[in-house]
DNA sequence: AATGAATGAGAGTTCATTCAT
DNA sequence: AATGAATGAACTCTCATTCAT
């Protein structure tokens, strides 16, 4: 009726508005963690009210869930790629980092997941799950590597793989140390696994 | 009166209550997280009302600090050690791992502690610290194992002592992965340093 | 379902339950003193939740506030006048003692106000400038009567106006005295000023 | 046992402290207000523990009354002199006057005792008590100094006495007014009643 | 005569959630 | 599709008071 009342905003259909509100809460989770994590917060950044989120999300746990669903497709899109198995690798790493670069809050919201994931078994559930695919597929690119010739012969795919995602997943924990000690570790992992710095992959010796 | 009535406990002196506080705070985070420890529980767990919690320490705040104290000691603890440099690190290595697989509420506890970290300029300073500390120490015994000709004479101390770091961190994120997962990483880790299994170091040329 | 459940308010906007909040606190404060005022016991008072009295003022202060500034608005409305300098004079003695009969709490307020303001700089601040304000009134008030002629002419108007204040005032302490003391005070004080019970003026030579 | 115990303190016995807490209570009222009174701060002052003041006071209730009396005690003083009538009337005003000087916290004590007395029958009771022994004693004062030819025989003794009653416990009221305005009005009213300034009184025609 | 330790009963404040509109 | 208003339940913290020693 008032002429000064906002305009429609057509523009956004249901998932439009779930999404934003998502992108909202992982925001806010990035900033103050599950524990300052206000569902009042989220709504008002988006420019919503509260009860207008409970329209979308009928809980807190279901936007949470939302989140959760969110970040493990980001950190997924990590692992697509094509060319040599080391290649992809390669790639892969390169992107993870990139991403925890680029979107920081991403993996501030996994490391708040991870914890969460102790007392909240749907949240262990799902990244366990994603852990297994992310395990069997590093595991296929390290044998597959080996066999091309690019890596050491008695290299324990399994293990390699485990260290691997160790020192990715530790990128996701603030201030266990500063950026250039994250990137030590991470370099200290390419040089042991033969990716030294920006070039092609070295031999394959350098590995056992 | 009533024979429920608690019997005042007489035994403890002030720094048992404040030590038994903690302990039982440590326990509450490891199981609920920041987000869910309650002074209520905490004082309850060690037979108290809230209000002596608050006889102890005066905020929340206070005995928080308490616990990031307590943490920060034990940790420490698994520095200390004597030997060769060799002997050292390697002893390093298995005390963090018998630590958290004793005390895997000192795991928890870190874990909660590195990502708030990211919001609390106090424990980031703390944790910071004793990083720095850590940090240090590794990087003296690698060096001066490398010079014991323990250790493969390339081998960059800083970032070896990093990926070390973030690897032992790791094991603080619940489930980042299954324990095997984690195990695996640690072997790993050990096998590139030349600490294969149970026996003494390998023959320094296996690393890099 | 059940019977008793209170049925919403809609009737009032956001200022009408303000007001209600206020008017509330105000009798709370009169009732029991500043040290008694409970905003659980106000939000009751007015059909509401503790919560929702804090979704109309963040804090306790906050409502202490608005009564504040409620109670200036209700003694301030006993300046407004009109007629000649003597009359108004004579018509704000008798509103302010008006006010004081009709709503008692208002006297009980401002003893709290002016008891609280020696710890409380903000409402230092606001006592004070009404203060001012009144006794530049009635400094104002008093001159003009004597340029009129009906006081008389050595009356020295900054120390009338002060006693008159502080008589007045003195209505807001309860039990300094009978109420029937607190009158005699009172027309003794406009016995002094000319002002002999109902009637007009006395002359001005019986002030001094 | 150990040298640096407390000394034995046999000075005090039990009413020595009894007076100590009840000094340190009103200079804590006087600070903070009733409101802001704590049984802690009070025996903490006296160098004692909460629980001791307990012992020579039950309640905090039994503190307060401890304090009523003696701010009664101190207040009655005032009353004493002797001389002319007119002369004890004088030196009454004065040294009420000294005692809200040198004391300030009494005239605290009293404002919060006279708002205290609307909620509590004990404390009322007692403050009317005195509060008629007040008016009597002024009452038959001036009574005697119009008798004697010191002020103007219309004087209406019940009605001047109250009036006085009312400006001087008006000094209690912090901020209610600067302390020069208070002493206009304090000296206004001398000056009606003929104690012009520090002299002898003035003529009794300046009463009415 | 004195105290450290303990507590029950609240206080103000916060927050996810609901509901009529 | 959206919101203002409301609330219950819970949280941290406070304080007068008690009690064994």
């Amino acid at each position: 009726m008032s002429p000064e009342r906002r305009a429609p905003y057509r523009a956004g259909n249901r998932e439009n508005r779930r999404q934003a509100l998502v992108e909202a809460a992982i925001d806010e989770i990035a900033e103050r963690g599950f524990e300052g994590l206000r569902t009042r917060e989220v709504a008002a950044h988006v420019g919503l009210n509260v009860a207008t989120l409970h329209y979308y999300f009928p809980t807190k746990e279901a936007l949470i869930r939302g989140v959760l669903d969110e970040a493990m497709r980001r950190f997924r899109s990590t692992l697509v790629a094509d060319g040599s198995p080391a290649d992809r690798l390669r790639n892969h790493l390169r992107a993870v980092r990139s991403l925890l670069r680029e979107q920081p809050q991403v993996g501030a919201v996994m490391g708040e997941l991870a914890l969460r994931s102790a007392r909240d078994p749907a949240v262990a559930r799902i990244l366990r799950e994603m852990n297994d695919v992310w395990h069997r597929t590093l595991r296929a690119l390290l044998r597959q590597a080996v066999r091309d010739g690019h890596l050491a012969s008695e290299l324990d795919s399994d293990a390699v793989a485990a260290l691997v995602m160790s020192t990715l997943m530790n990128m996701c924990l603030p201030t266990f140390a500063s950026p250039e000690r994250k990137d030590q570790a991470f370099r200290q992992l390419e040089r042991w696994l033969g990716f030294s710095g920006t070039g092609a992959a070295r031999p394959a010796q350098s590995l056992s």
